[in-house]
DNA sequence: CCAGAATAATTATCGCACGATCTTTTATCA
DNA sequence: TGATAAAAGATCGTGCGATAATTATTCTGG
């Protein structure tokens, strides 16, 4: 049971973080001046994805999405705002939350983003069987980090 | 051959830079309570095992192993020189370079590592032979964006 | 109905990460 | 040799991202 035997080594190479590190700054680099042409940053886009597909979520919903904390969010989401992508505003059902709408400016820039995302597929020199296929992969193995993590805190 | 007209959905879920930047996400925290235990952070354990695999080297040369700039190593190499890690110095024959050198806590820090990496590596519920083939999959697709990137900055 | 638990968002603090700019040192070449 | 270019770090400003603490609202049990 025990697979700790085979020890992975610690060269830079053979990390498989270290290679997930890498490639998300390369995506990021490789979205940066498309991105710096809509006047968004990388996790904006990534706001926009989500309420490209159902307007009007709640900070709360958009963080169980990207997987990102409200803290984090608040401040992304007001920079946002000021730039007139999204209006935020509590929901009169449930005065703790507050609902997140695109403007009509923010609907314009999410008609952007199809053209983005087609670049940056590009960029990847894959097929799309090939980004399907590798898609899957590490999401598979990001639910069983997830799994790994969440069941009890290793102190 | 143009590829550019099977367009990759806007889907969250389907878009490949989301899914390595939730692996991402998902490793860091993984890696993190392991980390906290010895006092690193997930920048800072890679600077480590740079180090281990070959000491005193400059800033340069390890920003260039893990593609981080100066205005990010500076600052966090001086963290881990308040922390006892390294250490920082001026190289003689060439005063613009700047040496970093394991301590003995450092080397002693270092040895922890493997154990730590073996932590995630389980954590990924993968084989070895997964994670080499994974690990081959991404960076030969960060080589492309690289290459996509450097040539000309299409604005 | 009301005290306390639970939930949602905000705030504060810390540490990356980048681009732009600056300083110091080294290399080049007329 | 003496001006100038190039290289290596350091500094500054902005924007994530995490945790912890706070505030405000809603829910729940007695």
């Amino acid at each position: 049971m025990t697979h700790a035997t085979d020890t992975p080594s610690l060269d830079l190479s053979d990390l498989l973080c270290f290679a997930i590190y890498s490639a998300n700054h390369a995506m990021n680099r490789t979205y940066k001046p498309h991105l710096d042409r809509l006047g968004l940053t990388y996790p904006q886009y990534l706001v926009l994805v989500v309420l490209n597909a159902q307007d009007g979520l709640s900070v709360g919903a958009i963080g169980r999405q990207l997987d990102l904390e409200s803290s984090t969010l608040t401040p992304l989401l007001k920079r946002m705002e000021a730039a007139g992508l999204v209006t935020r505003r509590r929901d009169p059902e449930d005065e703790r939350q507050v609902r997140i709408a695109l403007t009509a400016d923010g609907r314009r820039t999410c008609g952007e983003l199809a053209d983005v995302t087609r670049c940056a597929f590009a960029a990847t020199g894959l097929s799309l069987e090939e980004v399907v296929d590798l898609n899957q992969k590490i999401r598979d193995m990001t639910r069983r980090l997830r799994e790994a993590s969440t069941p009890d805190d290793p102190v």
